[in-house]
DNA sequence: TGCCAGGGCTGGG
DNA sequence: CCCAGCCATGGC
């Protein structure tokens, strides 16, 4: 066991944890516990910043302040938001939300798993196709085993009724095709970061199964890509509710407004929206009524095209 | 119970 | 371009 404090102001550690981007933290008493690649971690918010304990023993910490991104200002982010009511809003509820750098292949995996499905269902699916195909990692006095994520061999060698088994339905001839790719070298993923985003995102759509929002959650969760934007039918909603008067807007419109909305960090300001609307409403998806929630009124004018 | 979930694909206007 | 139907499964 090592055990190191990593300085981080402006880290709203459970928010982070729980917002939909990685799948396997689960909390314990008042520490959160999971694998990153194959070190268990366990993180305790405190007043001098991230506590974290880890095994087996490690000597350098760069993984885990590249994975929480705990060096980042962020102020310097937040201060690119468009100033309108609803972003205002979202940052005074969620200051302190950071998006996670974490590793392709696991982030890659997950969101496949992900589409139409509640994020306690793709935490529960996730927990199975570690614990059937992942390897235990024993903390040296732990109670509660955990398991690694399986690597893109490790699934690639299992049939695809061995995946289903794992309850994610249609989604198992699509990971299993993923995982294949990446093992064949069709897809390259340690490549992905260097390109320009949209060619990383028409890289990733090849794979079935892999539409526009999945790609983004992939490129802005484990590539950090800035303005990789995935609107999913929260973000959706939320988007039509707060900067269009309720009414329905399609896809292309949509994309055109967040481009040139939400300023060079949109990804980010995309998760301020997404944890503000899902830890405010959690179950009026849709409902039309009630929401007290802060209009941007006029709707966005678009008069330029591009 | 029925509706919906951090979607995407296919087949039809 | 748009839309409806479909794909499994389980929470609420």
């Amino acid at each position: 066991m090592t055990e190191i404090v990593l300085p981080a102001a402006d880290y709203d550690l459970a928010a982070t944890l729980s917002s939909g981007q990685a799948f396997r933290w689960n909390l314990r008493g008042d520490g959160w516990e999971s694998a990153i690649g194959n070190q268990w971690v366990r993180l305790q918010p405190g007043i001098d910043g991230i506590h974290a304990t880890t095994w087996p023993e490690v000597r350098e910490w760069d993984w885990l302040r590249h994975y929480l991104q705990s060096d980042l200002k962020l102020e310097t982010v937040l201060e690119t938001f468009p100033k309108d009511p609803p972003m205002q809003a979202s940052v005074q509820a969620c200051r302190g939300l950071r998006l996670l750098r974490q590793d392709p292949w696991e982030c890659l995996a997950s969101f496949i798993l992900s589409s139409t499905k509640q994020i306690v269902q793709i935490r529960q699916i996730c927990e199975t196709l570690c614990l059937r195909f992942g390897h235990p990692i024993s903390q040296s006095d732990g109670a509660v085993p955990i398991h690694t994520f399986p690597s893109a061999p490790a699934i690639a060698a299992r049939s695809e009724a061995e995946l289903r088994d794992c309850k994610m339905g249609f989604r198992a001839p699509s990971l299993l095709h993923a995982a294949r790719a990446v093992c064949d070298g069709s897809l390259q993923l340690a490549e992905l970061g260097g390109l320009p985003l949209a060619q990383a995102r028409s890289e990733l759509c090849r794979l079935r199964g892999v539409g526009p929002k999945i790609a983004d959650c992939v490129l802005l969760f484990a590539y950090g890509f800035p303005q990789a934007f995935p609107v999913d039918v929260w973000i959706q909603k939320a988007i039509q509710k707060l900067y269009f008067k309720g009414r329905r807007v399609r896809p292309d419109r949509m994309d055109r407004f967040v481009r040139s909305h939400f300023g060079p960090h949109s990804g980010y300001a995309q998760q301020y929206l997404f944890h503000y609307m899902r830890t405010l409403h959690p179950d009026s998806r849709g409902t039309k009524s009630g929401a007290t929630v802060p209009t941007s009124d006029p709707a966005p004018r678009l008069s330029h095209a591009n």
